[in-house]
DNA sequence: CCCGATAATGACACCGGTTACCATGGATCA
DNA sequence: TGATCCATGGTAACCGGTGTCATTATCGGG
């Protein structure tokens, strides 16, 4: 009985080695030294790209590397570096699709640098939301991370990681950081385009769903639409504009808003197209048919907007190239680059079906 | 010159060592020892929930290192284990949205275990795929992958796993393993209730748009669909079952085949929601009224099928939950349990209102 | 009270890379 | 030619944990 406790033991001191086939004994930096005929520091440099390796050596060793499909351990790196080969993705974002538009891009541009993408949502309104993170990117030693709004635009997010050495880039709808961590699109630009397209066919009384509070894109989108309402000497009535949480729920209840004005307006524009989604649906159910007695204008090009009918006008975001590009500037600093171009992306408004002049 | 060609060399041979603030110096488990007055292998064998330590002992440990805030390093744990703390997550879906909620069910269900998620999109159709997985595998030494369809079909893939000792969770349509590394979903009984609501509704003329070869889907769905026709004395027939990729194009294609049939089907099942989307517009074109003159049922439940109009029928697939098992099953075996029961979970026709009686 | 068996703990090497520092040899300069 | 400097490669210690095995408490029984 005795002797059997013991024998159960043993194993279970050594809990996480279980009886599953042990994992395939790899080519190590001793194996390509010894190869070689060098010592580990210097197939070490050839690693980490240093230049102080004869031009010969680097080559011998590189092949070696090569023949034996050598990669670098980057757990073995990482505790050395003191730094994870891992970047973070940040998010607390309604939109499922612009998260996974997002995080391809952002794949598509760590391809190849030996760096993995961990995603990490979280809940900004929870009270452990800053711990959350911080233990996160403390624990992992997270290279960097990238953050998505409207958490990119909360600075005690990013004081705290500048706090422990953790490099990041912000996506954002503005101006928001220094170029070396940005990406950033000019929604102003955007709305201004739908705004204009809409006092272009002769929509003088226009509606707003705007972005939830806390968003910057919020007031971005907002600003540019009102703003170039102004310059043809239109604005925004009070009454027609509501808020919204770029959700289809809050979509429907906008319009339900708007679309009971004593004097409804004869154009909306959705902030983004979940809500213009929620409009079609509040139209139909008012027999209003888009976009004749309607004209409807979304933001972000979703693949539903296409499904739509009529299809959406909406506004064109470039996710996957900000993905792309927010993934080479957290990786820029490892060849010693600090880029310096703002990447600011333009949003461009993609005209299809669901506006035409209001009935005369 | 010289002198500063040297002053230079210095922190280029220190290359990933930039001039970013060091990371916080965390507790490690020297301090706790210390502390503790034990050896660090003490302190190792109360992280690792040995049995083998005094509950006093324990206890004490186990305070200082709640008071602390230690948390063990996972990448010196890992570089010991010869094993990560990292879980993959492999897939080449082109449902964006299966992918995002798939993902967000499993981050569900490693909360709070320590380990992260990272995702790795793959190309299945690459000449380099296998090499490009394991690879993967092997450099990160994942601690599981969980794969989801098509390729969690792939049995040469599930080999190389095996072989290099990764734990794996398949996810798919179908029983394809043992209970232990299986989420499931029961398609035939899903599409079963499909069929049987065409046929009560009256429809004896079916379309299908069938998914794409290479997906188990493909035949579960169509099995469970035809099978229950052929209870009731119906059948498909050949010139109404047409193939689909699961994207919105392939079902406007298979809706412009089958409308334009002489005697055209009064119902469509396509197999999933975008191509469902694809009939809905093709319909339309075709001055189709759905559902009076034309039924169609679709497959997924996406946010998409409520926003399309009139509201899609179709079949709702617990994703978030089988997301959440497959993580608990990846997981199970740290606590020693080998879990045995098949998860198999059931997908549901939600009807909404895309279908109705055939026109007399 | 002592002994053997068993439970609890510790010493030390090691995981696969890194740095700090030292040793060597060749080139450069006076 | 010797002193100086630079480029290069080697060695040992370390990053923060874990495995192995020896060693020290603890306990029941004779």
């Amino acid at each position: 009985m005795a002797r059997k406790a013991q024998a159960q033991a043993r194993p279970a001191e050594a809990v996480a080695e279980t009886a599953r086939a042990a994992p395939k004994r790899r080519a190590t930096i001793n194996d390509i030294a010894r190869l070689a005929k060098v010592s580990k520091k210097t197939v070490s440099r050839v690693i980490n790209d240093s230049p102080f390796v004869k031009e010969d050596t680097r080559k011998r060793i590189a092949e070696i590397m090569l023949d034996l499909g050598y990669e670098p351990d980057p757990q073995a790196r990482g505790l050395a570096f003191r730094r994870s080969f891992l970047i973070g993705l940040i998010y607390d974002n309604p939109n499922a699709q612009f998260v996974v538009t997002m995080q391809e891009g952002l794949l598509d541009g760590v391809r190849g640098s030996g760096f993995e993408l961990v995603v990490h949502p979280c809940d900004r309104n929870s009270p452990k939301f800053l711990d959350d993170v911080r233990s996160f990117v403390e624990r992992q030693k997270l290279y960097g991370v990238v953050l998505l709004p409207p958490i990119s635009e909360n600075d005690k997010l990013t004081a705290l990681l500048e706090d422990h050495g953790c490099r990041y880039v912000r996506v954002a709808s503005a101006v928001l950081d220094t170029p070396a961590r940005l990406v950033s699109s000019n929604d102003r630009i955007a709305t201004a385009e739908a705004a204009n397209h809409l006092a272009d066919m002769g929509h003088t009384r226009i509606g707003l769903i705007e972005g939830p509070p806390g968003f910057r894109s919020r007031i971005e989108r907002r600003a540019g639409f009102e703003e170039a309402l102004k310059k043809r000497g239109l604005s925004l009535s009070k009454d027609c504009v509501v808020d919204g949480a770029y959700t289809y729920d809050s979509g429907v209840a906008g319009a339900k808003v708007l679309l009971s004005l004593k004097n409804r307006p004869t154009a909306i524009f959705a902030c983004n197209d979940e809500m213009a989604a929620g409009v079609y649906q509040v139209a139909r159910e008012s027999g209003l048919s888009v976009p004749e007695d309607l004209s409807i204008v979304g933001f972000d090009d979703t693949p539903m907007s296409n499904r739509l009918w009529p299809p959406l006008t909406t506004v064109r975001w470039p996710i996957l190239e900000m993905g792309r590009s927010a993934a080479r500037k957290l990786l820029a600093e490892l060849r010693g680059e600090t880029p310096t171009t703002p990447d600011a992306f333009e949003p461009r408004l993609v005209l299809r079906k669901s506006t035409a002049p209001p009935r005369p």
